[in-house]
DNA sequence: CACCTTCGGGATAACGTTATCGCGAGGATA
DNA sequence: TATCCTCGCGATAACGTTATCCCGAAGGTG
């Protein structure tokens, strides 16, 4: 049995120095090195000499968890976005202001997945991080309630949560969808229907409320063109065909995410495609080298990722402000897929 | 001057409660209450039931910064990648790998800057992440050898680390490469150009080599074929200007990844790029979508990133074993794009 | 009945930092 | 020259856990 970590055998980490070891070998008191460790300005410059000697001659390199342990905070945020890995601009927005921030960033995937949304919040929690800032899948979220109050705090993004007042970040939805359908219908077109997500989100909800609204705004009927629900190669195919046979068919589509519109532009093939008007929600990868190029309202998912930032910012700094909600406005971006003119029977037909 | 912790004024952290807490409020032992949080077996189901009922009562959550500090270990490895918030397969396995072994992932962006990825590797050595999958970007990363000497696990991903002997794992490049410069041969190409990353970087080198290579073994000429460099529009544009001009244009394009293949498609517009043979290395997102669909050599990036976190696992679990290279193999994915046959004169001409 | 083992629980010392004191030396002032 | 600061450093107590002892009460055995 050697006494401590020899180096040979199986897991016997090699003991890193610590602040105790070079006082020692600087001859100076523990708490000197701390103060030349954080640049404190009231050591004497013989001082600072000795203490950065040993730290090379060690090679010391102090440990954040024993830092983070005494002062309290971990200078991390966490983020428990969809998916990392996968496009998603506002991550990089928050990743980036953090950074700016001199915050860390703790990001994991909830996958959709409300189980493990549970996880990794109660995880991030339990780490103690600075702050969380969330995609909310759940429909529940009262399990944060303890942390809350105890002054965890917590910023939702693209969603509110539910069960419990924190800050909010999210596109204007309603205006998006308004924007989408305005714009189709001055290409003349009357028959416009909408497929995105289930109104068991709240995104779908907001934006098929939105949808039809405009219907009715203009005096157009309702029936059958609105179509949320699950985002599968099926039900999106079935959801088409409702929309795209019959006596008088769609001749536009609003696609509510870009999933959806993703899963319609598959499903319908280029040929059939490029006879529609189509607008999506939310922008889509190498949308321009598509033919036609989409046209999509966009969001402003950088000014989306950084808000968030700031408002758990500001909820650090003042843990007892109000909760507040921050819409962001959205934009057209026009491409050509939305300005594919409706066929003349159908423009004149409502005209 | 409030005490500790007084709800009002600024920032007054309600001071959360700890074990000690917990025992005084159940009337046991501190070390009882570790007991009942670790479920350690040895406990008395009353004390298990009083020391449950307290934590309940106080709202207690253990701090997972302690534990760590006691315990010298994270559960947590860091992840350096270059964008985090892009398509990238293999971080996505990466998570889901560590997730199933229990641990906790920390991405950070090192965004193709040399300064970031030091800061980002020496930040998760300061914060003792109990391991580390990099893919290197700096061409010297001797910075790191301290660490490795004290233990530290690193594992490299898509390309080796330069100046320290840690574990690898990469794509076969010079397999790649050879698979789509065969692919176009077969359809009859003989003036075949890479365009590719710079040489700078070791994956642009390894593939350039590798066309190099292929021309030689067929016997083909090199002269003005290979053009890696930056990827700007700029020069990918002047590439394939003074590829597809003079006598004996290239009939064929190899793009060495996926942002050179989305410069390519994008300069050349679709009816340009219909009439090309083009094989991408690196799956292109939408790839199904464009016109013709693009025919890729795909990497097994979920391979990689699970491969990445089993070396980086078995070299927690053993710091003394040998550094070790993984060569994952690579796939042709026939779309269209590299289906294109090359036109009779030029077939004739070198046939 | 004495003794040895086992078992369940409690004091207390770490882990590696930072924060709170206090103290001695030096210069300024009366 | 005595006194009062100020300055610079050191001893020591936290931070909230886990790990290492140790000890008292059972229970079994000779």
């Amino acid at each position: 049995m050697s006494p401590a970590g020899g180096g040979s055998g199986a897991a016997g980490r090699p003991k890193r120095p610590t602040m105790v070891d070079v006082a020692r070998e600087a001859g100076v008191a523990l708490r000197t090195v701390s103060r030349v460790v954080n640049d404190d300005p009231t050591v004497g410059p013989e001082y600072v000499a000795k203490v950065k000697a040993a730290i090379a001659a060690l090679n010391f390199r102090p440990d954040e968890r024993a830092r983070q342990l005494r002062t309290g905070v971990t200078g991390t945020i966490g983020a428990a976005v969809r998916r990392i890995a996968e496009i998603n601009p506002a991550l990089a927005a928050i990743e980036q202001t953090a950074r700016a921030s001199g915050l860390t960033l703790l990001a994991s995937s909830t996958d959709f997945d409300e189980a493990r949304e549970r996880d990794i919040l109660l995880s991030m929690c339990r780490q103690r991080l600075d702050g969380i800032i969330v995609e909310p899948i759940g429909e529940n979220h009262g399990y944060l309630e303890a942390e809350l109050a105890d002054g965890m705090p917590v910023v939702a993004m693209d969603r509110p949560m539910s069960g419990i007042s924190v800050d909010c970040v999210m596109s204007d939805n309603a205006a998006g969808i308004g924007m989408a359908f305005h714009h189709l219908h001055q290409h003349g077109h009357r028959r416009v229907a909408y497929i995105g997500d289930s109104e068991r989100v709240y995104s779908g909800r907001e934006r098929a409320a939105a949808f039809r609204a405009a219907l009715l705004a203009h005096g157009l009927p309702v029936d059958g063109l609105v179509h949320p629900g699950e985002i599968t190669a099926e039900r999106v195919g079935a959801a088409l065909e409702s929309v795209l046979s019959g006596p008088d068919p769609a001749t536009a589509l609003i696609t509510g995410n870009t999933d959806t519109t993703l899963a319609v532009l598959r499903r319908l093939g280029p040929a059939a495609a490029s006879r529609l008007g189509i607008v999506g929600f939310d922008e889509v990868p190498l949308a321009d080298l598509l033919q036609p190029a989409l046209t999509v309202v966009a969001q402003d998912t950088a000014n989306i990722g950084r808000t968030a930032v700031e408002l758990l910012r500001a909820r650090i700094a003042d843990p007892s402000r109000p909760a507040q909600r921050v819409v962001v406005p959205v934009a057209m971006r026009v491409r050509g897929s939305g300005e594919v003119a409706a066929p003349a029977a159908s423009a004149v037909n409502a005209g």
